[in-house]
DNA sequence: ATTAAATTAAACTAAAATCGTAAATAATTA
DNA sequence: TAATTATTTACGATTTTAGTTTAATTTAAT
């Protein structure tokens, strides 16, 4: 007689995973129910058991996400390991999530719908808000210089996988390695020169690209 | 008075090269031929003079296409370079335009639309003869084992870029440089111990990733 | 085996999207 | 200016999609 979570239902959970890869790769108005459905092999029925419609599933798809970022996130921040080492760890799950959706299925979130705007821009709030107290403590323990804002870092960071697609930049620096390697060095060192460096190679240690 | 030619069209141009990139990335049913007109900056009556309806816009974008890549193949066939350099920039560039185009490209192309189907196999017919041909010349200079069938090297070339992306390979061997290498090395020497390797660096050299 | 709940396929309606065209208007070119 | 060409707007016809209903089927628990 116990009513099962949703979250602990199959149905529901293979209707989340297809809906997810298919509106991250092409975005939320290009895909249709009855595609999900299909993909899926759950019924329009029980879909609509789960969902009230596609604006709902894109909620709960956000939501999912959004914690799973947030686990992740609170996982590095908490392991015993050197504040770089860290800093490299956030650098690579923001390239690692940034691989995972369109450009498209963002745009689509912040334009069209305004209950998904507004859900989108108050999710990414609350984790703002952790990753900056994770920056203001690390610049009060000296790791920064005490004159940059913490939320310049973060929109720097949340800015590396653009730059590392960006066409303009792949002219200047058509090697990602190359590439990647001087993007690195400028917001971590500036223009100074300077004998440290952060290595492509080590960032990308153990990912499946 | 004199009629000019579709190829030399400016709007016949943009439609040609905005609906490629667009069906190149979502496949044929998720664009619709208003989408491509917007994104073109022309409007629907002017795409209906230059195309019937969608399926023509896909075939001469096709026509585009093998046209294209019929002239790259020659043009490296009839470089004044060494055999293996030539396989190289073979590879590269079936690699380059495997990037360009989504699976649900093709699979719409051999699957719902019996014209494009006919129209695709003619096409990848005529662009086979000619490489295989270049093969067993090579072959017959003695760049190959004469047991090996030259379809089989076209196959072989031809699943480069798919075994690259392969999600089973990527676990086995993680790092794409690594990958590539091993699969050059079999595809070329086979399993045997062998000095000679083909580096991932010289295939990519002046490639924008 | 029996019952209750969950799932499904199929049919259906209403709304929205899309196609393709025809006329009126603006822009180019001769 | 006259003739040709491109674009806008409007529109009807068709197709697709969303969301619901019903009846049949599967699944799981008792």
């Amino acid at each position: 007689m116990t009513t099962e979570a949703p979250q602990d239902n199959k149905k529901y959970q293979d209707l989340i995973t297809t809906a997810r890869s298919l509106l991250f790769k092409h975005g939320i108005k290009r895909v249709t129910i009855e595609e999900i459905c299909e993909k899926a092999n759950v019924s329009k029925v029980t879909f609509y058991k789960y969902f009230h419609n596609k604006d709902d599933l894109v909620m709960k798809i956000m939501e999912d996400w959004v914690d799973e970022g947030v686990r992740e996130f609170l996982a590095i921040r908490d392991e015993n390991i050197p504040f770089m080492d860290k800093m490299l760890k956030l650098i690579r799950m923001k390239l690692a999530t940034a691989q995972e959706y369109s450009h498209e299925f963002i745009d689509e979130l912040m334009g069209t719908n305004e209950n998904l705007k507004q859900f989108y821009q108050s999710a990414t709030m609350k984790t703002l808000e952790l990753v900056t107290d994770f920056f203001k403590e690390a610049q009060e323990e000296g790791q920064f210089r005490k004159t940059v804002p913490p939320e310049f870092y973060i929109y720097l960071i949340e800015h590396i996988s653009e730059m590392m697609n960006d066409e303009r930049l792949k002219t200047i620096i058509s090697d990602p390695h190359d590439r990647f390697q001087e993007i690195m060095n400028i917001i971590f060192f500036g223009f100074n020169e300077c004998d440290k460096t952060i290595e492509y190679d080590k960032l990308m240690e153990g990912r499946v690209s």
